[in-house]
DNA sequence: GTTCGTGCAAATCCTTTGCAGCGAC
DNA sequence: GTCGCTGCAAAGGATTTGCACGAAC
């Protein structure tokens, strides 16, 4: 039984796509949309198996593509060590505050950026459909363990 | 003989980080430099490989690792179709105005974005390095194509 | 009962790496 | 002459795919 509005929206949405609601789906579900992190595929994978052991990493993969396209989810892709992350917590596009050292991302408050795109709509012609603000920096955390080394 | 002021400065900087000026590198450092588009690695290769025919992927990797470690290139990684590109053209930090249908990426107009990192040091305590500013839309040309297949 | 989804393993793609020989300095 | 750079081929990691079985509807 799931009392999660979100959740429940999503599965409606799914079933009337023609996809079928699987124990699997839903645990990965679960986990993308109430996790405040941002989670890698294996972290996914690693929390769904808590709850429903025998989900591969393969059906993860299937599974958040499928909620990707689905717009329920953001997919952030990063160049080097941090990887791919997945936010279903949030699927509307917000900027990310993301420390190099540790790559913990967080969740900045700031509006500013979403009057923007349309800006671009008359400069350019283009038609905006999202966008994408990641801020790199060293967190508190870091930056006191950092001096501390010194 | 390199009259190129910024590829000439790149070169300096490189000889006294005690780095050898190859023709490869040399050749790759024009492509990227020169080069107005945010190219793939490939495209990269492709094109050194006019100059010098023998240059090989692994060392266009190298090379650009190499100046986005000297600050002097972008990486800019996407998930997805789009893969990896390399902006050598601009290296500090700016928007982007990527085309969700042909690939293309362009460099909108926008002074905004530059002040606003200095927001976030003192709200979350973070030391900001960078930052990276993706708009996803549809551009004229593949606006124009999509209504015209329709 | 019919699909569709799953899980496994293999395949694929992009990028990095180990190493022998070459070339910049 | 030394040591870093190159190019090859092989390794590596992340994600996708093909297929047979099992499960949702």
């Amino acid at each position: 039984m799931q009392t999660n509005p979100r959740i429940q929206g999503i599965v409606e949405k799914l079933k009337q796509a023609g996809c079928r609601i699987t124990p699997q789906r839903l645990a990965i579900l679960e986990v993308v949309t109430e996790s405040r992190d941002h989670l890698t595929a294996e972290q996914i994978h690693a929390l769904v198996a808590q709850r429903f052991p025998t989900t591969s990493l393969a059906t993860v993969y299937k599974t958040v593509n499928l909620l990707r396209d689905e717009g329920e989810l953001i997919e952030l892709g990063f160049s080097g060590s941090a990887g791919t992350r997945y936010d279903g917590a949030r699927p509307a596009p917000h900027p990310h505050l993301i420390c190099v050292r540790c790559n913990r991302i967080l969740d900045p408050e700031i509006r500013l950026f979403d009057e923007l795109p349309g800006e671009l709509t008359e400069s350019y012609g283009y038609r905006i459909l999202s966008h994408r603000i990641d801020i790199y920096g060293i967190c508190p955390e870091c930056q006191a363990a950092e001096s501390r080394s010194q």
